[in-house]
DNA sequence: TCTCTCACG
DNA sequence: ACGTACGTGAGAGAC
């Protein structure tokens, strides 16, 4: 894995500094509007980006939540979900959230980045690290690759400067779909969710399905939407408490759904307390090829630590084990470039994902070798499916 | 250097 | 009564 990374490090990403230039002057203009804006509004010039200033305008001079929260160390809580809360009854708090969101992009994404660049090569060269995360994935830092924005239609933007070396190249983008249910399918083998995937259903519409106890073309957008918060905190070890904080419905309601869950797919409520059985004898949980995490506080008397490691145990194997997948594919796929002495480079990962700067002739040879290597990089039973693009960029190739 | 916030999977 | 979903890295402010 180390050569792997080594040459990736090397290889580097190309930015479009233009791009990247010009984003930020649009950027600039709209947070200045938003700053008059806010300061209209507040009655009160501050430094918006500071959430202590902020809170006192919002909490004392605005007097906008009586109850507000506060922070163990006595400053009030201003995160998104506490501003959302109040976005609807006040359009400055919706004017701070825009504020705060193009902020955010230009100094961590729009502005960095360029600076990022490398004087003899005129690339990005991230560091992956190894040994960082506990549960097998790589981090990367210097600059940070693996959070670039996605989400937003303004955060996407960022993607689009990122571009293949040069006009005879392209950029392939490879990605797991669904892969960390996949996995916790074929730990569990539990049947109904091995059944979903074998017939290659949508997992979250299948789950619906399943839990409301109606047939797939029954299931509506909002059981959809309630099915797929599930599968996702499950992975987590998520609470009644935490779902209905999630979907904003009645803890009975989100506790019900859970039930149904584990009724309709009992591997996995198993999968649940074997792990948590092993970690306790055992001190310690695996993933698919044998990786260990150790869990200190598996057996504390404090229920807020063990429950974080509780947590930790059921998590760890899932999310390891794709990293496991992920890292035994892009060894596999780096073998086959150079056995086949082709030009296209493995440039980046991204947990479930992997980013190629390809010459357009090699596309068409490449693809299949990603497909394959990614498909079949671990024994399944459960099928494991990628998707798979390219484009002029990054944003275009996902 | 710590805290808070927020970007990603 | 308490806390409540995992894994990261980085920027800005405050001290």
């Amino acid at each position: 894995m180390i050569y792997v990374l080594a040459d990736m490090e090397y290889e580097g990403v190309l930015i479009d500094h233009e791009t990247l230039k010009e984003f930020s002057k649009v950027l600039e203009t709209d947070i200045g509007k938003l700053e008059k804006t806010v300061y209209e509004k507040a009655g009160v010039r501050f430094n918006i980006a500071s959430p202590k200033q902020l809170g006192e305008v919002l909490f004392e001079k605005l007097m906008l939540d009586p109850k507000a929260k506060k922070t163990k160390t006595g400053q009030y809580q201003t995160g998104e979900d506490v501003l959302l809360a109040l976005a609807a009854k006040s359009d400055i708090v919706r004017d701070i959230l825009d504020f705060r969101q193009l902020q955010k992009l230009k100094s961590t994404y729009v502005d960095a980045l360029p600076l990022m660049v490398n004087r003899k090569t005129g690339r990005v060269h991230t560091s992956y690290n190894q040994a960082v995360a506990a549960t097998g994935r790589l981090s990367s830092n210097n600059p940070n690759l693996q959070n670039i924005p996605i989400r937003t239609e303004r955060g996407r933007e960022v993607r689009k400067a990122f571009i293949p070396r040069d006009s005879g190249h392209t950029l392939v983008s490879a990605d797991y779909s669904q892969i960390e249910l996949r996995i916790i399918a074929e730990i569990s083998k539990d049947a109904n969710m091995m059944d979903a995937f074998v017939k290659n259903l949508d997992i979250h519409t299948a789950t619906a399905a399943n839990v409301y106890g109606i047939s797939l073309e029954e299931v509506t957008s909002t059981q959809r939407r309630n099915a797929k918060a599930v599968n996702f905190g499950i992975i987590y070890g998520q609470s009644a408490f935490g779902l209905s904080q999630s979907l904003g419905i009645p803890r009975k309601e989100a506790a019900d759904i859970i039930d149904n869950y584990f009724a309709q797919y009992p591997g996995i409520k198993q999968y649940m307390s074997d792990t948590m059985n092993f970690a306790r004898e055992n001190g310690y949980v695996c993933t698919l090829m044998g990786r260990r995490r150790y869990l200190r506080d598996i057996n504390s008397a404090n229920a807020t630590v063990r429950g974080f490691a509780e947590r930790n145990a059921i998590n760890a194997p899932i999310q390891g084990s794709a990293a496991d997948m992920i890292k035994i594919a892009m060894i596999n796929i780096h073998r086959e470039f150079k056995a086949l002495n082709l030009d296209a480079r493995m440039t980046m990962q991204v947990h479930d994902e992997l980013v190629f700067d390809v010459p357009h002739h090699e596309v068409e040879i490449v693809k299949p070798i990603i497909l394959e290597n990614m498909k079949n990089a671990i024994k399944t039973t459960v099928p494991i499916m990628v998707e798979i693009g390219s484009g002029v960029n990054w944003l275009e190739a996902h």
